[in-house]
DNA sequence: TCATAACATGTTATAACATAACACCTACTT
DNA sequence: AAGTAGGTGTTATGTTATAACATGTTATGA
């Protein structure tokens, strides 16, 4: 077992939502990508995104490959990581390189460059609109350099956390 | 061996300079802040910062305890973490988290939330300044979240790689 | 329809990265 | 002297990720 990762409460940036909808939006896109790319939506992939977007967590890929093992799919971990590699390929996932762990993509639909929000008490994670999350890429190039990623990790700690207890 | 850093290459925005005073510069610099803030600047201390600036290159922990050994130095896992964490936490060390390796700061002077440019090709690694960067951070604060460390990592090929050989 | 290529999943083993826990030593404090 | 804090060393183990190979499954297209 993971001892990190036990992520409890709400901030404001983290956003309410009804995430049945929610939920049953993004299997619905990313099944309409798969399709329309004739890429294959099977049971595993389905389930570890599944897996991801139940309750927009993130997950260690051992994490997620006890999940798998749980509902009966094998659990060594080239399964997970070979699954998690194809669905961050098509931007559905994303990995939180400060954490270790994989998370569903909050918004599949624009090509972006994601910025995460990560509260380090309740590791709460959001993904935030390049806009909203303060950082503008003002020029995606650098001077004799082509960028083809851009990783951008904000830690700190979401109100709620800081409100509710002594630091 | 790791097999993944073999870095070899140079491209315009690693700047050339004289790295006979870059290094005795960015020793100075350490030992001035240590003296002035009471801190130990212990042989093996002083060992680690120096395999980092050696050459500007980011090494995994295991390559630093590979350095260690040879000389004369405990190699042993934590000997290097422990080490890291402390030259980290005074900001003469980054950690490139896409790497999971570690490089001696280039501007320790200034506080700051630097920016990494790495070539996916050389993997040479550029700390570069956060306007120089084309990343402005316009507001450090995001609504209901107080942001404490930023990561920015910017990840592609660098000129010398993309047009010395056929992709 | 049969070969074949490409894709997908499964398995074993191992590599690569990181920390826990405890021991020992030194320097400084009271 | 006894206590405390800091630094280094050691053993063991935990955590994350990949290599290599086997098997099954799904297009494609002679
Ligand atoms: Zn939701
Ligand atoms: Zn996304
Ligand atoms: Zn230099
Ligand atoms: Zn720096």
């Amino acid at each position: 077992m993971n001892k990190k990762r036990e992520g409890k409460t709400t901030s404001k940036i983290f956003d309410d939502h009804d995430h049945g909808i929610c939920f049953d939006d993004a299997i619905e896109q990313i099944e309409n990508y798969f399709l329309k790319k004739n890429l294959q939506f099977t049971p595993l992939r389905r389930k570890v995104f599944e897996i991801l977007i139940k309750d927009h967590k993130p997950l260690g890929a051992y994490e997620i490959l006890e999940a798998l093992g749980r509902d009966g799919f094998s659990s060594s971990p080239p399964i997970a990581y070979r699954v998690l590699d194809f669905l961050m390929k098509h931007g559905f996932v994303h990995k939180i390189q400060g954490l270790n762990a994989f998370i569903a993509c909050s918004n599949p639909n624009h090509s972006h460059s994601p910025a995460f929000v990560i509260c380090r008490k309740c590791e709460k994670v959001a993904e935030v609109d390049e806009r909203k999350s303060g950082i503008s890429f003002a020029s995606p190039n650098i001077e004799n350099f082509e960028v083809e990623k851009t990783t951008v990790e904000m830690t700190g700690v979401c109100t709620t956390c800081s409100s509710a207890a002594i630091m």
